[in-house]
DNA sequence: AAGGTATAATTTGATATTAAACTATATGAC
DNA sequence: GTCATATAGTTTAATATCAAATTATACCTT
């Protein structure tokens, strides 16, 4: 095992199993989503509209951390199933404000409730301290320091 | 603030905090993969391939968590470009034995040396014993005990 | 050996995803 | 007012992804 073995190899472990649980948390929690036949991405439209109430696409897009192209096929597929209708901003025509139907509204609210659920029920693997902490460790990870961040 | 909130907050707060910081490490370190036109998923069998030697089509599977009809893609991707190549198992010619030619050889030593170090700086946000504790508290995480576990 | 069951891989149909090109609209400079 | 630039959204082409149906092969039981 040379130097840079050394170096190495606790940060690829971590990375891995940082990855892995995220996946195998997403894997379990997404099935209260397919219940219902929503994607992963359809149910981030919904409960940001349910949360924050209408937003234009790009703000979705910002949010939910996708592509707006993106964003205008999951409208898509939300606006055929009567979920959510797009309305022209009057002032700025550019904008189409994405507002949650009556439908939408009841459906969300019903999913929602048991994604919560589920993710209370994941983390009770556990203790709160722990929970506490591996928020703050997650945090410092997410923020990247020094080097190359997305925009310089 | 009910009862139901004060319980459910933390366990929200730390699944949006680790979801955040999968995504946004993934996002940075995927970026190594694609200056050389590299999935995730075809780094990703690239990677098993290079670690473990030739593998069967399923065996690629379920090291990088997707399904069988996923691999045929990548796998046709890949051959493409020439990086591995398809071999029939003369003893069960069910299998489909994956190898990896000496271009694909080439380009996933490359490319994976770029990721580790693109890890490391990742990680280099933590102190190694923080490393090791949020790997652990992933592997907790990653283990889903009593309950509704994939197969029942 | 024939029939049933199991397994590896492929195909199909639907949705997701991005990057890049493009359209429509707005805004600022002149 | 006109042109340049910027911004919101759409479209396109390529890859990914899954679930479910299908195909080919193997194995097991009788």
């Amino acid at each position: 095992m040379n130097v840079k073995d050394s170096t190495t190899y606790r940060p690829l472990n971590t990375y891995t199993k940082l990855m892995r649980a995220a996946e195998s948390v997403t894997a379990r929690v997404s099935r209260c989503m397919s219940e219902d036949s929503l994607t992963v991405s359809q149910f981030g439209v919904l409960e940001a509209l349910y949360h924050k109430g209408p937003l234009c696409q790009r703000d979705i897009a910002v949010k939910i951390l996708k592509s707006t192209g993106n964003i205008t096929l999951v409208i898509d597929n939300l606006e055929k199933r009567n979920l959510v209708r797009r309305e022209r901003d009057s002032a700025d025509r550019r904008y189409l404000t994405v507002h949650l139907t009556a439908a939408g509204t009841e459906l969300i609210a019903l999913v929602f409730a048991r994604v919560e659920e589920a993710i209370v029920s994941e983390m009770a693997s556990l203790t709160t301290a722990e929970q506490e902490l591996l928020g703050r460790l997650c945090k410092k990870l997410g923020i990247k320091k020094g080097g190359s961040a997305t925009k310089s």
